[in-house]
DNA sequence: CCAAAAGTGTTGACTGTACACCCATGT
DNA sequence: ACATGGGTGTACAGTCAACACTTTTGG
């Protein structure tokens, strides 16, 4: 570090949250309409202010709370953003955040009724304030690279769950279908999940073995060059 | 955003950047003795607080050109650290880059001889200052990663090569021997680089071709699943 | 018995890996 | 002529992609 403590004053931080969830077999994104200004009533990630003496980190899980009240979720850091005039305010560094949520573990807060949190398809996205629509871009790149070589999977689905649902996970954050053969060899071969030995019944149709995840902690696979 | 504004204290903003490059076969980190305290004498990463006005990317370029005189190179965010109790003199945020250098492009300032930067191996490196340790760590990694789907490694060699050359920097940095042939074979498939016609002669054996980076900027190979 | 989704194997193409010898030069 | 690193091919194993039918249930 230099001698620059003088001149130095720090830029506002923000925390805002790409939270992703898979419904109706599309990979969806929460987003709020803005109660002021700027882009008051425009589209937007939710996000906030850092409180003092909070880290990024709090701040994403507390928004979470806030926004989806939701808490044991796969959360993981994606990039800060800083370029000017990306706040007409002024300068904000923004350290943004991806979460992923299974649909029905969502629930609204009344408080936040105002703000009209709403998930959209990732395929039809309105016009976003700021550069969130960047944001977006970024967190859907970095969450296609992970899902194949993490567990992160487990994170969008219950904890039991059928083989039909998981892949439905991977063809919608993919965005492309996959072959039922392939993609149930090639899964249990990871040795990820295990089968619970219950079935799912009820539907007519032949019942539907449930699986769960090994850990629902983040596991990154190894690779080999 | 919230209504955080209020209760809005924003935290210190550094960046600080971890700069690689191949010396004698080996992937090493610049590191600077710190002239002050915190942490006065120990290694740490070259650094500094963010200047008014300035972005994170302009401050790494900066901090890049006053701690080893270079300007065209490979840098890319690497992540943000704010952990509490990661800098003693309270919260502070640090927005970390990672550069890659070729060796002969790097000449240090003299006004920087009294921190004395020196390249460190990664397979020996003295403890380091804050939580710098775990941010080399992390570098490490990501580079990595990195090497195997881009064409950085343009950014660790001259603007001519040989292909001995190229396989050292892959060596170096993914920490062990590589096949000549297989190497040879796989890079040549990848249409990252080309033959110049010229070649290297002058040592007492075969003279060996000289190749070139079709692009010095950064490519992502694509990956299919 | 019909509709619906579940479950299951084989083949061919491709990719990665292991491995050893001759070549062109400088001294 | 010899020491040095440069340059090259083949065979085997593992992985990926394409592809269609039978099973089990509920209605």
């Amino acid at each position: 570090m230099t001698k620059r403590n003088k001149i130095h004053q720090p830029p506002a931080v923000t925390v805002d949250i790409v939270i992703f969830t898979i419904e109706n077999k599309e990979l969806r994104v929460l987003l709020i309409k803005r109660a002021n200004e700027p882009f008051k009533g425009e589209a937007a990630l939710p996000g906030g202010f850092l409180a003092r003496g909070e880290t990024t980190q709090r701040a994403a899980l507390r928004i979470l709370k806030d926004k989806a009240g939701v808490g044991d979720v796969y959360v993981e850091q994606l990039y800060t953003f800083d370029n000017p005039g990306r706040d007409p305010r002024g300068q904000v560094l923004t350290v943004t955040y991806f979460a992923l949520i299974p649909r029905e573990q969502i629930k609204f807060e009344k408080g936040e009724k105002a703000q009209s949190p709403e998930f959209y398809s990732v395929k039809k996205l309105p016009n976003l304030a700021f550069d969130h629509g960047k944001i977006v871009e970024y967190a859907i790149g970095r969450l296609r690279a992970k899902i194949e070589y993490t567990n992160a999977a487990y994170s969008l689905l219950s904890e039991e769950f059928v083989f039909a649902e998981l892949q439905r996970v991977y063809e919608a954050v993919l965005g492309r279908k996959l072959d039922k053969r392939n993609f149930r060899k090639k899964f249990m071969s990871l040795g990820l999940i295990k089968s619970t030995g219950k079935k799912l019944r009820g539907a007519r149709q032949r019942p539907a073995e449930l699986y769960r995840f090994i850990s629902r902690k983040p596991i990154e696979l190894i690779k080999f060059f």
